[in-house]
DNA sequence: TCCTTAATTGACTGATCAATCAAGAACAGG
DNA sequence: CCTGTTCTTGATTGATCAGTCAATTAAGGA
């Protein structure tokens, strides 16, 4: 079987499987052996492409960011400034960032970041990142964009907890729906 | 040494304890003995007392969730309606329920709740509460209470969640002073 | 005094898991 | 065909911990 080339497509089996199982546990505590199977090998081998556990997480962990940033970035092709802050919101609750596992995994990843200092950098640049984009879009719209990135910064965080914890199915275009409304109020 | 009555005086111990050393390990991967030395006591005493690490756990959250009820109680003494709202973004800020500590066992027992259901139940109950605390009050103010409600359920949230993960020492005042301009442009 | 009951712990068990290692299997290049 | 490299796993180790239990201490009541 040793088809060369097999390491890519290994990790990658492995960061999906990683984030669907913390995703369904609903927790970080997922043993290798657990990841390992889902993703079709050996605990051994997960241990040989990544070295450790906590390698596996924060490579789940930066995918996770990614696929955000890409979907952002995707969506920031717009001229206008509104388009463009309404493109990150909408970007922020597509449903593949919004799927339950995936808010799930980003929960559990969230609370890494109080002790693991890799995660926590992670979770900083993409924040600057997110902060950043924001800004640029605000500032040409209103007199206090700082103060409109950080409550919709706030806003969008506190809604992506609030639906993993709700009992109902999440429903990525009410919440959309609520941070927009939020984003006319501020810009009245 | 066995002065009757010692129960609730070890109990209540061994939930101070826990908060503590979830906190400040940043994480529920916190052992039975740490919880029980901190509480100046033998892991077996906790065992004997709780039970079980999970009821250890749910105490520590029911616990967590009575005091902001009771903060947010003291603070709903006012009579207008603007007040009260005032009241319950001032206790979700008050310190001693925003002490980084707190804040970061709150957000493990929010993961938690993924996984516990009755870990879940309990914060379905605080949600509940807080939301029709908000209603009322906000229902003499505005057209559309239920979405003002949400919207600020979801910014408290949000901002707890960031106030935890950033690197500056958290800051009640301004973090209250974020919801708060919110709250004035939805009624504006 | 003696007996019951609460308080308390040290020692132990059983289970779980991350990580390692040595060895096997299959391909590529010479 | 060898030979080295990549891929792969079963078996094992070493450590950690939740939870149990039997035994000890001391108070309070009869």
């Amino acid at each position: 079987m040793p088809k060369i080339g097999a390491e890519p497509i290994r990790k990658a089996a492995l960061i999906n499987a990683t984030i669907h199982e913390v995703g369904k546990a609903g927790s970080l505590d997922v043993t290798v052996a657990q990841i390992a199977k889902r993703a079709g090998m050996s605990p051994a081998l997960a241990h040989h492409y990544f070295g450790s556990k906590d390698q596996i997480f924060l490579h789940a962990m930066r995918f996770i960011l990614k696929t955000f940033g890409d979907s952002v970035r995707d969506e920031l092709k717009s001229n206008d400034s509104r388009s463009r802050v309404v493109a990150i919101i909408t970007a922020s609750f597509a449903s593949q960032n919004f799927q339950r596992e995936t808010v799930s995994a980003w929960l559990n990843f969230y609370a890494l970041a109080l002790t693991n200092t890799d995660a926590a950098r992670l979770l900083r640049v993409y924040h600057r990142r997110l902060r950043s984009n924001l800004l640029v879009a605000l500032r040409p719209m209103t007199s206090r964009p700082d103060q409109v990135a950080e409550t919709l910064g706030a806003l969008i965080d506190g809604v992506y907890l609030r639906s993993v914890l709700s009992a109902r199915p999440t429903d990525g275009d009410s919440a959309r729906q609520l941070v927009l409304d939020y984003l006319d109020e501020a810009l009245a």
